[in-house]
DNA sequence: AAATTTGGTTTCGTTATGCAACCCTATTTA
DNA sequence: TAAATAGGGTTGCATAACGAAACCAAATTT
């Protein structure tokens, strides 16, 4: 049957992966991130097939990750560009990065190495704070019991 | 063809979403951060067919996310827990949840309310930070030349 | 002993993915 | 000016993944 969305959950993850959940959007996301912003670059720095990429930057054009902007004087050419919502997406997305980096380091490839622009030092690693600053795990933490963890949460 | 698998992508990010980045891992993973263990608990909890809780469970555990562990006497019931790997996903599957929460809420349901057990304050919102900790977005930032954005970067 | 729980596997039909080929409109190049 | 190329897709086909339900076997409960 049809691959299950999660268009309804009540989990607002669910509901996160339903937009940027499947193997391409969040790398899309990514390269989008480091400038890319026509069609035929995303499909060759990707390596994505041209289908799947004309649908899955329909969708995100859709969910309001990226916007389709017409460059050129007779509109055919365009641009995909990050939303505000899509711009979003950074702080996912350099966790992602830097838990792979930790876990999955590749030998070729070092470590991400984002820096301030307005200090040159390295970015901390990311980390779920309190509200004072300090890093915590997920045994430090806990939910008011408004929140039922049943049915995905 | 064959779904584009990332095992030698020179990306972590490709590496990573390898890994969890499925329709279902990630949501396996964040059951398993409520405390879910038991076959039967994920599949109930998830609404998930069970061969591919099968298959995502084994995957996990290959990728050691999670790991096998018998209980009870003669070996025939298990629970699956997280690793330190696995509980490393923390800050993704927070800042994944926040974003959901920010762009994607639900009507019947409210955001995350993680709070700090020591002190009982909500936890800070999820961001890239400086050295010094202020929030920086993706303009704030940028690569040391030794990092080449080609290829999926 | 019979029923239930747990953790799977099998079968089968539907959906998604990847590749290649094709199309149409601009813009270059010869 | 004709031909080639680039941009942005769409279409068809073969294969792989997914979902539902049925089936299975060991262990536990009733």
């Amino acid at each position: 049957m049809a691959r299950k969305r999660f268009d309804d959950s009540n989990c607002s993850v669910a509901r996160a992966l339903n937009e940027v959940g499947d193997w391409w959007s969040l790398l899309i996301v990514l390269q989008a991130m480091y400038g890319t912003r026509r069609f035929v670059d995303f499909q060759q720095e990707l390596g994505i097939a041209r289908n799947i990429l004309c649908d899955r930057l329909a969708r995100l054009v859709d969910n309001d990750v990226l916007r389709k902007v017409e460059v050129g004087e007779h509109g055919s050419r365009h641009e995909y560009r990050l939303t505000g919502k899509g711009r979003d997406l950074f702080p996912v997305v350099v966790a992602l990065r830097q838990w792979g980096d930790k876990w999955n380091p590749a030998p070729n490839c070092d470590a991400l190495d984002l820096r301030d622009r307005a200090t040159g030092q390295p970015i901390r690693e990311m980390a779920v704070q309190s509200a004072d600053g300090k890093p915590l795990s997920i045994r430090d933490v806990f939910m008011p019991d408004t929140e039922t963890p049943s049915k995905t949460g």
